[in-house]
DNA sequence: TTACTTGCAAAGATTTTGCATCTGT
DNA sequence: ACAGATGCAAAATCTTTGCAAGTAA
């Protein structure tokens, strides 16, 4: 069994680093923020606590291709692009295609419960160069 | 510089696993099948391979959210379906969405090469245990 | 006090790489 | 013979876990 949570200010600050990066981070890329501020905080713990935070539902993991687990704030469904280049990941300001959803519930028999989409290519600050 | 490729009967053999497998199989579960035929073959080699047929343009390297590279034949662009339960990847049989790439390039100022598209939910196999 | 949290280090899992040997051309 | 391909093992990366010490309630 399993008690209710006890707060933490690591995994408050954590959910706050996640919520306001735009960057979908990394846990790597959260860890060196969040080490900037509390030089103690452990690598392993801030998997602990992302972890804890996805299963809680208040972000997301998510997997853009290059084997490296990133984290979302859970703003609702949306979509992603995804930098070729560089690699960054930031929100697709697409409507939510709700048609695609309900095609795809009568074409295929298995339970649809959700979808994802990205896109791909080459991000505005990489074709500067 | 680099030569030309020379052939190599257990690379070829790696494109034609990877072509007539409908699951989408990570570089492990290749290497399980083609050591049973090839009992010398090497993990680490088969990786090797892997990635060369990726570059080459051959097979294409994906990944749908457990952190583990999946790779699929290139039989033109098509859309996935990921049980939730049993991890399985299978294509889903919807047609190209075109018009999302279009609506896409539209409302985005990055260079949009391309998109994917994923369904989540539970399949038939797992929904009849 | 009780049980969750943390830091640390070790262990796991997946993927890459160095090197000597083998092989296709 | 030459340069790519292979097997092996070691290393590199990313992630999880055990444990003792710390801490919120």
């Amino acid at each position: 069994m399993s008690n209710p949570r006890r707060k933490s200010r690591q995994r408050e600050r954590i959910f706050e680093i996640i919520s306001k990066d735009k960057t979908h981070p990394t846990a790597q890329a959260v860890y060196d923020i969040l080490r900037k501020e509390m030089p103690t905080v452990s690598l392993g713990n801030v998997y602990r606590n992302m972890k804890i935070l996805a299963e809680e539902g208040r972000i997301e993991c998510r997997n853009f291709g290059d084997g490296i687990e990133r984290y979302d704030a859970i703003v609702g469904l949306h979509y992603h692009f995804v930098c070729e280049q560089c690699k960054s990941v930031t929100d697709f300001p697409m409507a939510l295609q709700s048609d695609i959803i309900g095609m795809a519930k009568k074409i295929s028999s298995h339970t649809i419960t959700g979808h994802s989409i990205q896109f791909y290519g080459i991000c505005d600050k990489c074709k500067q160069k």
